[in-house]
DNA sequence: ACAAAAGTGTTCGCGATACACCCATGT
DNA sequence: ACATGGGTGTATCGCGAACACTTTTGT
């Protein structure tokens, strides 16, 4: 939000075109240069870092809304994106008075007072979606509300607003168990990579290490990845082959699930 | 609810108790005599079965309603109860008239209409959980709104109201993805069981069917259940051992997760 | 020459699977 | 005696885990 006339139609008009009582909170992993990361943003005049997220349109399906918001957070469109968990049990998702404080910290900012009844101080349950994107192509743009943004490597996050910690927790368990039994990967690496990179992704997600022969031998054997003729030459030392996911194959192991590492 | 005036009160002022929007759908797995059944509620007027649900108190965590809405349809409390998704995308979430009429219908029977903008009417969310049960547990009881119920076979599922079908797919996806990861039983089962009682529940969860050998392996070797010194007498034949589970190992496994089958 | 990065094959052990006969009881 | 249900052990195979040396290239 841009104009201080967009935020005002939205603080005073929102009700009308969003669904109340719920929001979509995002957990934006980004990997790059062996680091696991997660998106943070800062609403003006607050102390802690949060999650990204909005609200859910009355015109928009649920996974539209979720498309939508990580879009506007990201420019990026067609990532991998899936919803893990509905939290509505933490204090601060039963209306505490602390929320109502919090936001209206954020639209102070903006000259704007939430009244005790607005429907963006009302108790809100939150649906947890993650995504996967590749850190360098994101673009965020700080606006009126939105003051300044961050990449933070997940074991390394600090205290948040909300029950925005405990979203993250869940989101890296959900990312976790869903590797172990689905590739990842199509969004976080190039079209051609290298097994040293597609390696070090998985080792930074799962927080472990793999033996290098047998993660290739693996990938190799379910078909998920096919050798190609060329090499990268990048810096000094041998150079490594490139590598390109099989689409059919991929496919398949989404669906039905394959069991990646153990 | 038993009364007209309550029904009358909940129509007119619920929106002040619960929040709109969203509501609760529960999947409630009940296994006996081998056959895995869900749980089916037929609203008065309609013509297709449903799934029980309800709506979260204004004053409750998603949990306490959950359970709540649980334990009004089946009396039954302290059960394995788990979220597993939110369902806002196909048409009838999107808040097509058919909606509006549906849920009409049901309060006709008791003499109310619901305006065009009822808070009953606005597009509504469901957020999933499922249960298991033992099914003969189990006591419902019809009342103003509800008109029948029925216990129905997981692969035999009728056309259901809204987009029930898809789910109760979703549910058994989850529940049959979770058993292999972790124990599911302790809801299901007596506190003493026999070997051929746990083994029927797993094949008819799953769908297929396991070594009896194997399967009795692999329960001890994981310390899952202990075998007990009595026998149980039923019918002819030889009787079969008793056996309880473990509540450590099991409580270990639930945390941690193990492989159960395959 | 040496250091750093990347490529590659073999062995071992456990766990999953497959499989068949005996025992007890009731008719 | 026979039919039914339940109990039990062993052999095989495949996959996951562990493991070390060679090749290339830049300095």
């Amino acid at each position: 939000m841009n104009t201080r006339q967009e935020v005002l139609d939205f603080v005073h008009n929102g009700h009308q075109h969003y669904l109340p009582h719920l929001s979509i909170d995002c957990v934006i992993f980004g990997y790059h240069a062996h680091q696991l990361k997660i998106l943070l943003i800062r609403h003006h005049g607050h102390e802690k870092w949060s999650l990204p997220g909005g609200y859910i349109a009355r015109n928009e399906t649920l996974t539209q809304s979720a498309h939508r918001i990580l879009a506007e957070k990201t420019q990026l469109s067609n990532l991998f994106l899936q919803q893990f968990y509905v939290f509505g049990d933490s204090a601060t998702r039963m209306n505490r008075i602390e929320t109502h404080d919090t936001h209206n910290t954020t639209y102070a900012k903006v000259g704007v007072a939430l009244g005790e009844n607005h429907w963006l101080s009302e108790r809100t349950l939150s649906i947890g979606y993650y995504a996967l994107v590749d850190y360098l192509n994101v673009v965020v743009t700080p606006d009126l509300l939105v003051d300044a943004y961050c990449w933070q490597e997940v074991t390394d996050v600090p205290a948040l607003d909300f029950d925005h910690n405990e979203i993250v927790q869940k989101a890296l368990m959900t990312l976790r168990a869903q590797l172990y039994q689905q590739p990842i990967g199509y969004n976080l690496l190039a079209e051609k990579f290298t097994l040293p990179e597609i390696h070090a992704l998985y080792e930074a997600i799962l927080g472990r290490q793999f033996d290098r022969r047998n993660f290739r031998k693996k990938l190799l054997t379910l078909g998920l990845i096919r050798q190609l003729e060329e090499r990268r030459k990048i810096g000094p030392h041998r150079s490594p082959y490139l590598y390109e996911f099989d689409p059919e194959n991929y496919q398949k192991a989404l669906e039905e699930g394959a069991v990646l590492a153990q």
